[in-house]
DNA sequence: AAACAGTCCACATAGTTGGTAGGATAGGCT
DNA sequence: AGCCTATCCTACCAACTATGTGGACTGTTT
C-alpha cells in the first residue's frame, strides 16, 4: 500500500500540474486546499524537489512549481521517490535490487510470479503521468 | 513489498506442496530445511490454518498440510492472508476497501490509476498458484 | 531593514515488523 | 492412566518506520 505520505505527495502534484505554469505555488496554499499537514507537506516537497521533480523560489511572490512538463514526469518515478520500490520483491526490482537470502533466484518460483507482477504494475505507472492524476473532463 | 514474514509463509507454502499427499509435516522440518525462525513459522503456520488454507494434526505423527490440492489455491489469496492488502490504496482494494479522505472517488486520476494497477496485479495474481511455487523441471 | 517563504535539524509519538518465551491443550501410544 | 509429542495460544520485546511538530536558519524581495 501507498503510504500516506505518498496520497499527499500526489495531491500535491496533482494540484501544482493545476497550476502549472502560472508561477510558485505557496506550501500553505497547497496544505489548506488539498488538507495535508503544513510541516509534513515541507518535508515531502523538499524531497520532491531534491529528486529534481519540483522547483522552488523562496521569498515574496515564491513557492514550489514543478520543474517539467507534468506529461513527461511518470508517476512510476513519483511512487519510487516517496514510496519506495514498486516491486513485491527486493530480488525483482529494477530500482532497488537485493538479492535475497537462501534462494536460488534461477529456482524460485516466485521469483517469477514477482517479475511478471512488476511487469503488469510498471507497465501501467510508466505509461501514465501527472496529467493523467487530474479529474477527466 | 511483501514483508519477511509473507516471504517465509511462501517458502513454507512451496514446502508443503512438494510433500503434498505425504501426510504431515513437521513445523521444524520446514524450519530447518527452509531456514526460517521456528518460533515465527509456527505463529504463520496457525494463521494459515486459520484461513483455512492448511490442516494441522497434533502429537505423533502430526505437522501441517495443505488442506486443499495445492493447483487449486491462488497466491493472491495467501497474499492477502498474509500480507494483507493487494492494491496500492484503501479506496481501490476489492477485499479490504476503505473510502478515502477529503477525495472524491468519481474526480480522482489517481484512483483511476491504481484500479488500473491493481487489475493488472491481480490478473497474474489470481493465476498463479502454490504449484507455480515449485521451479521449472 | 523588515517581511516573506523555503530549508534544515531535531524531536515526539504511535504503530508495525520480526522474533522469542513459556505454558496450555490435545492426540497417540503403551 | 500416564507419558510423549506436537500444535495452540498468550504475552512480551526490541528495532524500525510512519506520521507528524517545533524552532531556528537562509535566502529574496521590497
Amino acid at each position: 500500500m501507498l503510504s500516506k505520505k505518498s496520497q499527499y505527495a500526489f495531491k500535491a502534484l496533482a494540484y501544482l500540474t493545476e497550476k502549472y505554469q502560472q508561477g510558485p505555488v505557496l506550501i500553505s496554499e497547497i496544505s489548506t486546499k488539498k488538507r495535508v499537514p503544513l510541516k509534513f507537506l515541507e518535508n515531502i516537497l523538499l524531497e520532491l524537489k531534491k529528486a529534481d521533480i519540483l522547483e522552488s523560489k523562496k521569498g515574496k511572490g515564491g513557492g514550489y512549481y514543478l520543474k517539467k512538463d507534468p506529461s513527461q514526469v511518470k508517476v512510476a518515478a513519483i511512487v519510487r521517490i516517496v514510496n519506495g520500490p514498486i516491486a513485491m520483491l527486493p530480488c525483482v526490482s529494477l530500482n532497488f535490487y537485493k538479492r535475497c537470502d537462501n534462494c536460488d533466484e534461477t529456482a524460485c518460483g516466485l521469483h517469477d510470479i514477482m517479475i511478471k507482477v512488476r511487469d503488469a504494475t510498471l507497465n501501467v505507472l510508466e505509461t501514465k503521468t501527472l496529467i493523467d492524476l487530474l479529474p477527466m473532463k
